[in-house]
DNA sequence: CATCTAATTAGATATATATCAAATAATGAT
DNA sequence: ATCATTATTTGATATATATCTAATTAGATG
């Protein structure tokens, strides 16, 4: 789970307007018309919910001739609704993200896509090793990972892990004896400033 | 649950800076400055966010001296994490509120204070019995009360339980019959327009 | 093609809010 | 009383967004 996904979830959910579609879709799929007219708002203003809750991926949708329906994405919403209480369990991946100054955050919001995709590699170094750090808090500390898994790893964001895989080696990010890979503490890595 | 309490929480929820806070406070508890200087934002910026998950109930605060230590309530993030959820498995009271015009729900947020209590009953007509209307819609169709049972359920919103069980009656919200009490259809109560 | 219906986009407006710097308040220590 | 420390309030600014009306698009059907 991405920090970003989290907020984008709750700040879509802090709506009335769109708390009131979630559960008018929840007994089953409406078109956009009955849902203007079962709310008493006018329909563009009903597109731009629907728009938001699509972005979040809750509500998907079919045609049936020229209307089309809408359908809520139960499992989503479970999924999502339970993330921020397991913030507590310490169950949650967001660990290490949640640390990063506002001026990380805005390179990284600006690197990534919305589904947390790397766009491109900065060529800048200071954002490059923002970047890095930031994907370098997805592993775990003080475990050996074989080179598959490291590259398993960097391919969910990027199709060059060769390159980053290399960059990480460089920045001392993470050391490599023998073939296995192990993060370094924080100490060691690449200053940002 | 109340619309209103939901929307709130997730709005809260719905911004970086508080997730972060509130993973931070999972913690355990800490002061502003240390807050601040974790996020790299100045003090008046926690104040203002602080404020907020105050006003949901997500933090309380304690003194030392002269500084304020803020404390996560777990048990409430817990809760409301799980109330979104449970609008899918039709556990929700939100049901009858859920379909009310956006002009009702400004009455109701008129009248209504923040934690649910009946400011006042409304002097005019029209929009009396938008409030009896929404209160009606907490009570069970096709269930037997009490006249105690009544009372007890209007003494959550109001003191003047009398009056406004005696409102009930009048425009036909429910009937009564050798002193037990019933919602009736919808169709039967009085017309608001 | 012309027409109907449903959905979306564009543009406008009003409201909310995240952040900061500067000023003020509250508390404890000297 | 005076000072030091922490928190809050005020006021300003920039950004986001919920809603509407009017215009446009897209598909289906005659």
């Amino acid at each position: 789970m991405q920090l970003s996904r989290l907020v984008a979830f709750h700040k879509t959910m802090g709506d009335p307007t769109r708390i009131r579609i979630v559960y008018l879709l929840s007994q089953g799929p409406l078109h956009g018309q009955a849902i203007a007219g079962k709310l008493g708002l006018t329909p563009p203003t009903i597109t731009h919910h629907l728009h938001k809750l699509r972005d979040i991926n809750l509500v998907y949708t079919r045609r049936d001739k020229n209307t089309v329906y809408y359908h809520l994405n139960d499992s989503v919403l479970k999924h999502q609704a339970q993330a921020i209480g397991n913030i507590i369990n310490h169950e949650s991946e967001l660990e290490g993200m949640i640390n990063e100054k506002p001026e990380q955050q805005k390179v990284i919001g600006h690197f990534f896509t919305g589904d947390g995709k790397l766009k491109t590699i900065p060529a800048q170094r200071k954002k490059k090793l923002i970047i890095f750090e930031h994907l370098i808090k997805g592993l775990k500390v003080g475990v050996k990972y074989e080179e598959k898994e490291i590259n398993e790893y960097i391919k969910r964001f990027h199709d060059d892990y060769a390159t980053i895989r290399r960059e990480f080696i460089i920045n001392h990010y993470m050391y490599r004896e023998k073939g296995i890979y192990e993060v370094n503490p924080p100490e060691m890595w690449a200053k940002i400033d």
